[in-house]
This record gives C-alpha cells, structure tokens and sequence, in this order.
DNA sequence: TACTCGATCGGA
DNA sequence: CCGATCGAGTAA
C-alpha cells in the first residue's frame, strides 16, 4: 500500500534533488465520488529560488507567486496560456520560493494534459499535499535507478536568460525500462521461488 | 486603465 | 507554423 509522503521531505532538500526525488512516486487523486486514482510520476521541473530567472518568484513575492513563499508541501496551480492548469509542489523553506512542475505521469506527457486528465485546477492552489485536499503523493518504495534519468533545459524558459535557461533542471526517466529483463532477477527478498 | 506575454496544446 | 484564450504583472 502506497504511504503519503511526510510534508518535511518537501522541506528538505534543494529542489532539484527533490524533483529526481519524485519521479516513481505515486500523484494520487481523490474524485468527487471517493474513487482513488493513483499516477506514477514520470518527468518534473524545478524552479529553485528567487534567483532562478525561470521561476515565478523572481520579480518577488506577489498575489501569484505568495504561495511558493510558504514552507514545502502545498499545491501551486497556475492558469498558462489562458488555458492550461500547471500544478506544481511547492518545495523548500518558509520564504523560500520554490516549485516542482509536475510535467508528466505515465500515460499522460505535458503538463496541461495531466491537469485536465485529473481535474485538477486553481481551486487547489495553496492546499496541502495531502490526503485531505484529495491531492497528494505517495510512495510504494519503487526507486528509479540514478541510471535511468535523464536531465535536460527546462521547457518554454527561454525567457530566463541564457544562463537560467540551461540549466538542467528538467526529470525524466522512461518506465518501461524499470521491466525485469529475461535473465535478471529483481533483487527482493522473499518468496523465491523453488 | 492599457498593454504585453506566457513553465502549452492541437490543428493546419 | 500558428491561433486560442485570459489573468498576472507592469507601466502610466
């Protein structure tokens, strides 16, 4: 059974680390009727501090960007485009403005396409990431091999400046590369068999 | 109050 | 490649 993850992770560490960190982590959501979804992260952004001309927060706090002022572990959803919800993590310390875009879940690539996919939008901006918003995360104890992610630019920051834009805080990995291979054997403990 | 421009997407 | 679509941010 997937475990929520404890609101001080997302306090933690820097956010870059963070955002490897939650890649096969579980996006659950909880629908109106009751009925759980759960969607394995698959690629994320991170947007790291007031200084990261990428980030909302660069020009400072304002109504938008307050809420990824407040301590880690509360929604920060955003319209872009006029159309799309991005739903982010907000990561880090108190006053410290920093996010994890949640870009993509398997089966589901851009990060507008996941928020429509999951009903998600501004209604959850600044909620806690928890089971009582009816959107949180949760971990199974899958851990995606250092190995399989890759690390690239940000997408659609080109407005950042040369420097900010390239740096390679964009996650990803591709889950069907976690399938046991014929002739490996998944190393767990139990159950082996006769 | 006017004006600009997106952390995107789907369709020519 | 381009248009959709609207609210935050900025300047005035």
């Amino acid at each position: 059974m997937p475990e929520p993850l404890a609101p001080e992770l997302f306090r933690s560490r820097s956010t870059p680390a963070l955002a490897r960190a939650l890649l096969g982590k579980w996006l659950v959501r909880v629908s109106p009727d009751g009925v759980v979804h759960r969607h394995r992260i698959v690629e994320v952004e991170a947007y790291h501090g007031g200084a990261d001309r990428a980030c909302h927060a660069n020009r400072g706090k304002t109504a938008r960007t307050s809420v990824m002022f407040e301590p880690g572990g509360v929604w920060y959803v955003y319209l872009c485009y006029g159309m799309h919800e991005m739903l982010n993590l907000v990561t880090g310390p108190a006053e410290f403005p920093a996010a994890v875009l949640i870009r993509g879940v398997e089966g589901i690539s851009g990060p507008g396409r996941v928020t429509k996919a999951l009903a998600v939008g501004r209604a959850l901006n600044g909620a806690a990431a928890a089971p009582a918003s009816g959107l949180y995360l949760a971990d199974d104890g899958l851990r995606v091999p250092r190995a399989l992610i890759r690390a690239t630019p940000r997408i659609g920051v080109d407005y950042a400046g040369p420097v900010w834009a390239a740096k390679p805080w964009r996650f990803f990995y591709d889950p069907s590369e976690l399938v046991v291979r014929p002739g490996r054997r998944r190393a767990r403990s139990g159950n082996t068999p006769a």
